[in-house]
DNA sequence: GCACTTTGGCAACAGCGTTGCGAAAGTGGA
DNA sequence: TCCACTTTCGCAACGCTGTTGCCAAAGTGC
């Protein structure tokens, strides 16, 4: 019931749309208890439906195979509670890692818990041909274990894209990509669903659905210098999809020219600072530009991953950290700075949050 | 049916809510359509809805008195289109705008039109009964006028707060007002409902009420520098109610030192220039970050606004225009640079835009 | 004047969550 | 061992939602 379904402003809501909303809603609340499960009355208390509206829902998916009991709770005085849980196999989606050097594929049951992977060599500029056999070849593999079960593939890769359209803008530093439909030209030789999106998107809603709650803001620094957005619970993408560009922030007016054209792009003032091996410099350069987007948009936590930082977490998530707290002391702030953690996932994380963009939706993520 | 409603995480939806829904949904549409009207086979295809649901609805909402036949479309060859309307008049909300010397209060009604207004002199600094009595004072003499429709009254001041709650954080360089509770006070001495927020949350709110879509910024430079933000056809107002601290971000690292504590915040570089009468150099300072906050949100439109912009509005429309040009030239956009404009409303768009705060959720605006 | 098109209300309907109620399955005291 | 009590949860009836089938109303155009 937002306001921002689809291309045609907010839409009406009729029955089956209120019942796949509150399915999709069970079903989350199903997923995020893991394997402990979860009782119809908590169900109800957290949906704030009735209990007997969430029996209906439950007996439902329980029919369909998506969930199914799992014992009980101890008493209370009274008839036990019967324990409900996701069933995992239920679905399953791939995830396509696209980096310049490297393929890395998983699949993933509904879960989210990686149950295949498979990793390439990859050159990301040997042509579109290449890579999309590279792709078909790995994903199909991982794929047919999943039999019926698979919902399609998501893929992650470097540079600005267009998410709705699944058409790439550019790839930085392969600009043969430019323009390229990447998600219609794989769903065409898959003969599956397809959705394309940038590696940080993807990592950032990997998090999202790992159980990051709220609103925070990956930050991904590797070759380059990227963020995803989780603004309430949701990727933000902006307009045009393209939301995130971290990197070419300025934060140094008239500062040292950038590749992109701009000067004193944190990305650049970053990057030189760890050539000449100063972490602590990239760390507190890093740190301020953290600290407008924190101001900015108010976020509850900034994550960071990406090479570059997982080769040394200390420095970074510290110098971080202190940029962020000497702000929100000089600004008075009544709460505690924002937090600054490593992302967890690791290497896999981007390859996890891929298979995710198939998977959320079944949970009414993003879909209103 | 968004994932962020209320404080409890995303909640189920019962017939009631959806109920609701499609009917703020319609009343929207009539709102926007204007004096001009809008038929029931256009809101079907806009809501998605059957226009026999439409007919019940609009039934429904011509028995309560929100809306109005009103004429008929030229045939096309059939029974002509019956035209229906907003009834503006079936409700009313007060806007006040507390400035640091004035208050200025409107009464509009559901079209936003206004149709009354006050402007006294006031000292934000004179006390919180002083305050308290001058907006007591107007906001009852204009609520008067609206007898049983006034829907409430919407606050609308400089500085960070507590949205949620309504109690005020520090109002810039007036620190006997924090941890005001300043909602309840004014509810309990009005006897109405009381919205409470920032100043360039309810510009923004009202320049997204008046017809700017999708997602945009809205820049106020006056007294100090600040930002509201609609994502999405929503106000972003972030985890803790704090967004949009846009003058302090940091452009120019180990620059001049700024009153907040930081060194090189946009707002202490462009008040500089200002004092200095180099409009192009503001201009350019606020375009940089502007052009930062466009890259990282990729929204579709900057709004200016605020007493030294509406002074010489000119330099800064194209001085920001340019630096945003530049940008999206040098990275490649596929698609032209972001618009910049002048904000429309002028000295009056944040009393409106208080207004807002109680007409929008008629509308289903920001309510789920 | 008649055939046709288009709008939009009436009535019956399927399906949603809700309410009323009772069976099932425990606890705990006599 | 029995019985009163508590708590869970399914069945059945219900109210209300949007949907479908149908037809009257109100135009156009030959």
């Amino acid at each position: 019931m937002n306001r921002t379904n689809g291309g045609g402003g907010p839409t009406g809501v009729n029955l089956p749309a209120l019942r796949s909303h509150n399915a999709a809603l069970v079903l989350d609340l199903l997923r995020s208890a893991g394997p402990d499960g979860i009782s119809r009355l908590e169900l109800a208390e957290r949906t704030r439906l009735t209990p007997q509206a969430v029996s209906k829902i439950t007996a439902r998916l329980r029919e369909e195979g998506f969930a199914a009991e799992a014992g009980h709770r101890a008493s209370t005085g009274g008839k036990p509670r019967t324990v409900l849980r996701l069933v995992p196999e239920a679905g399953h989606a791939v995830g396509v890692h696209l980096d310049r050097d490297e393929l890395r594929a998983v699949l993933a049951d509904l879960d989210g818990t990686v149950v295949g992977e498979r990793r390439v060599p990859l050159d990301l500029g040997a042509g579109a041909e290449a890579v999309l056999d590279a792709v078909v070849r790995e994903a199909g593999t991982l794929g047919r274990g999943a039999g019926t079960s698979l919902l399609g593939v998501g893929v992650a890769l470097p540079g600005p894209l267009d998410h709705i359209h699944g058409v790439l803008h550019r790839v930085t530093g392969f600009p043969e990509w430019d323009g390229f439909p990447l998600r219609d030209a794989l769903a065409a030789r898959l003969g599956l669903p397809v959705v394309v999106d940038k590696d940080t998107n993807a990592a950032a809603l990997g998090l999202a659905v790992a159980g990051e709650r709220g609103s925070f803001a990956y930050l991904h620094l590797g070759t380059g210098l990227g963020a995803g957005l989780v603004l309430g619970g949701t990727v933000h993408r902006g307009a045009r999809t393209g939301a995130g560009e971290f990197g070419h922030q300025v934060i140094q007016l008239d500062g040292p020219p950038c590749p992109c054209g701009n000067r004193g792009c944190v990305e650049v003032l970053c990057l030189a600072a760890m050539e000449r091996g100063d972490v602590g410099e990239a760390a507190r350069v890093l740190g301020e530009s953290a600290a407008n987007l924190a101001g900015l948009l108010d976020i509850d936590l900034v994550l960071l991953g990406g090479r570059t930082i997982t080769a040394a977490p200390e420095p970074f998530v510290h110098g971080v950290a202190d940029v962020l707290a000497a702000r929100a002391r000089r600004e008075g702030a009544h709460e505690g700075p924002v937090p600054v953690r490593l992302a967890t996932g690791g290497a896999r994380g981007v390859a996890e949050g891929a298979a995710q963009l198939l998977l959320a939706p079944v949970f009414g993520w993003g879909v209103g």
